[in-house]
DNA sequence: CTCCAGGGAGCCT
DNA sequence: AGGCTCCATGGA
């Protein structure tokens, strides 16, 4: 086992690795302490977070001087291409739009930085995302992730990473609703199957335009342009999309009511011009500060 | 009980 | 192109 630490005074900018990892961006960290998605822990700290990088475990947490890690291989290269530890935050947040809601969601989550994620992984994740509520979500993937992944031995645990397509593809659809993923089960076996065959040309995707990659990405079965859009954003570097889901068409009802269009495109490109030059860090703090205000207001029972 | 969750496919005009 | 309906599941 190595293991290390990267000072944070190496990182530009604030850090949140609880609020990156937890924000609903990406699906593919388990909390050790086996908490998923609770709420954030004070106290300038961070549980553990354990994934599984082409075959390698990393685990990482966050200390008041630094993101501290342990892995069966030299993590730092990793964290910093997944974790985006190269983004100069403060800069980013600089340009956002000063309206209440954006600065608000800046208030809350200082350091929650964009991931940029594996591709296979976070494809799936937001195809199983359809309907779906963040914590389930990730309950989904870890349910495909245990079922047919290949055990690691991490210090005598078994750990589980994503197998890839072509071990995806074999399973029956009846296999996939067997963990509950509904009726996305089709669309995890087929788009698996798609990638097997290399029928769609990721690299392709990647180099092209920002709306034709989008439109693109909408050939694999069960991705339509607002999972798209979070693949393009999550796992492909792309830094234009904002994502159109329930919560964001919420503020844009609320606060942005002439970005309203007629088409998902057209809201797309008001929504983006609206939210200034890094529109998809707009949006992921936006969209969490929302979520996150929901579930805080039903109930002052607990 | 109903309503909702990081929507999309299939079908109809 | 744009609108409508259906699609599983679990929590509030």
């Amino acid at each position: 086992m190595e293991s290390g630490a990267i000072p944070l005074t190496a990182i530009p900018g604030p850090m949140d690795l609880q609020a990156t990892l937890e924000s609903g961006q990406t699906f593919l960290w388990e909390r050790i302490d086996g908490k998923t998605y609770a709420t954030p822990a004070p106290g300038g700290g961070s549980a553990w977070y354990r994934t599984v990088h082409d075959g390698e475990v990393i685990e990482v947490r966050e200390t008041a001087e630094a993101l501290e890690w342990r892995s069966s291989t030299d993590a730092v290269p990793i964290l910093r291409d997944r974790l985006r530890l190269a983004d100069d935050l403060d800069s980013i947040v600089q340009d956002f739009p000063a309206d209440d809601v954006v600065q608000d969601a800046v208030g809350r989550f200082a350091g929650m930085r964009l991931v940029r994620e594996p591709f296979l992984g976070t494809l799936l994740s937001f195809i199983l995302s359809a309907q779906m509520r963040v914590e389930r979500i990730h309950e989904m993937v870890t349910a495909i992730r245990t079922s047919y992944g290949e055990p690691i031995d991490w210090d005598g645990e078994a750990v589980y990473g994503l197998p890839d397509a072509e071990v995806l593809a074999r399973p029956s659809e009846a296999a996939y609703r067997d963990l509950g993923v509904g009726y996305r089960a089709p669309y995890i076996k087929e788009t698996a199957e798609m990638l097997s065959e290399e029928a769609v040309s990721v690299p392709e995707i990647s180099g092209a335009e920002y709306e034709d990659a989008r439109d693109r990405l909408t050939a694999f079965v069960g991705v339509g342009p607002k999972v798209a859009d979070c693949v393009l954003l999550f796992s492909l570097d792309f830094d234009e999309p904002v994502p159109l889901d329930t919560w964001i068409q919420t503020a844009i009802a609320d606060y942005f009511p002439e970005a309203n269009q007629d088409s998902y495109a057209e809201t797309s490109r008001a929504i983006r011009d609206r939210f200034g030059p890094r529109p998809g860090y707009t949006q992921t703090y936006v969209f969490h500060h929302l979520r996150t205000a929901e579930q805080a207001t039903p109930d002052a029972s607990d």
